[in-house]
DNA sequence: CAAAGAAATGAACATAAGTTCATTCTTTTT
DNA sequence: AAAAAGAATGAACTTATGTTCATTTCTTTG
């Protein structure tokens, strides 16, 4: 029995797959997931591109697990939020806020993440992301409903908005080049615009 | 002197031209831009991969021009109905629904066209077309704060709202598999969030 | 109909990136 | 230290597409 892996090696290893899954996110902050390359991430994290593959069965995982984990900590933040203690329209902007000042501050990473061009896989994967923040968004609209401070209508829909307002409105620009163009400013006007859009109801409701 | 272009063959180039143009817009439709590729459209549009490039310099230009195409009819009709001549807040809602309608209806290959993973020059083309919607929608929406309709607002980060709300609530999901999730209803729900988004003032304005 | 110039062709080429694997280097155990 | 097993290597392979260009076919004119 010449030869069994022992903890050092183990911690090692783990060691090299964190830093790979690090350098691929620098990568991917940098020049997005086009830029990332097989290569260059080798290349960057000083191994040979086989090496890659010890760690990553295929690209496509490498992606998927740089993904998941740029994004598991931001719908967290957003889901506290919204599964706050205090009144739920309050609960929905500070859920609102959170995720437009986070995406506002990690400019750079954030249009990566949530819209620039990629695989299938992380398409996918990108719903899933972006689905998750509308359930957030959703379960506080509900919360309102139930309570009284907002009026009855489709939580999903508007929560989707938000998400999409959001987006637009702080991201989309990003794929230009004009970083600096967004201030706190913004981040307010989207918060009012999307508590506004939950809290009022259409024309014919509120003339009834 | 043996030869010269005659009308006739003029014609007829320009046919093939046209016929490249919209076969090349059916497989986007079906398969996104990621299905394009030259062997294809030229298969389909029956003639070699060569004589594409006899009437595109290159794959670029021939994206950009269907997308060109697809792009500027929409954003005419949003325009027309956000100039038109009634109150503001009738034409803000006429234009969101006329967008949202047709992206609804599929008439634009909408997921594609705003949405998909596609090159560098098209997504700065894309950006292009979504603010040519947001400025329509922002035209109106200025309209609206000097008639006095609307509560002053930044015009520009509420029609981005918007635009975003659009493409989140009821584009995106055509990513995934559901094309037949939607119902008018929805349109309704999205105009009528992107209504209130405009129409209603922030707490702090409005409890001053 | 013949000649000359366009137009069309499609196989070949170029490029780029993901993936593999025979080889080399490291680590562990006896 | 030697042997065995694992880990790392990186050049070569694969695949997928965009692009070219020598050749063929078509169109016009005298």
């Amino acid at each position: 029995m010449p030869y069994r892996q022992t903890e050092r090696v183990k911690l090692r290893l783990a060691a090299t797959r964190v830093q790979l899954l690090k350098t691929a996110r620098q990568i991917v902050m940098e020049s997005g997931f086009a830029g990332l390359t097989i290569a260059r991430l080798a290349t960057r994290a000083g191994v040979a591109t086989g090496t890659v593959y010890r760690y990553f069965p295929s690209k496509d995982d490498l992606c998927l697990e740089v993904f998941r984990r740029a994004c598991d900590r931001e719908a967290e933040l957003a889901w506290q939020e919204a599964r706050g203690s205090g009144p739920a329209d309050q609960r929905l902007a500070a859920a609102i806020r959170v995720v437009a000042t986070r995406a506002m501050e990690g400019a750079t990473a954030a249009y990566p993440i949530v819209a620039e061009p990629a695989g299938d896989s992380l398409e996918r994967e990108r719903r899933v992301y972006r689905e998750n923040w509308s359930n957030a968004f959703a379960h506080a609209i509900r919360a309102g409903i139930t309570d009284g401070v907002f009026p009855k209508q489709d939580a999903d829909i508007s929560a989707a908005c938000i998400t999409g307002a959001i987006l637009e409105a702080l991201i989309a620009p990003l794929s230009q080049v004009d970083t600096a163009r967004h201030t706190p400013r913004t981040v307010d006007g989207i918060v009012r615009f999307a508590m506004a859009g939950v809290r009022y109801p259409s024309d014919s409701e509120a003339a009834a």
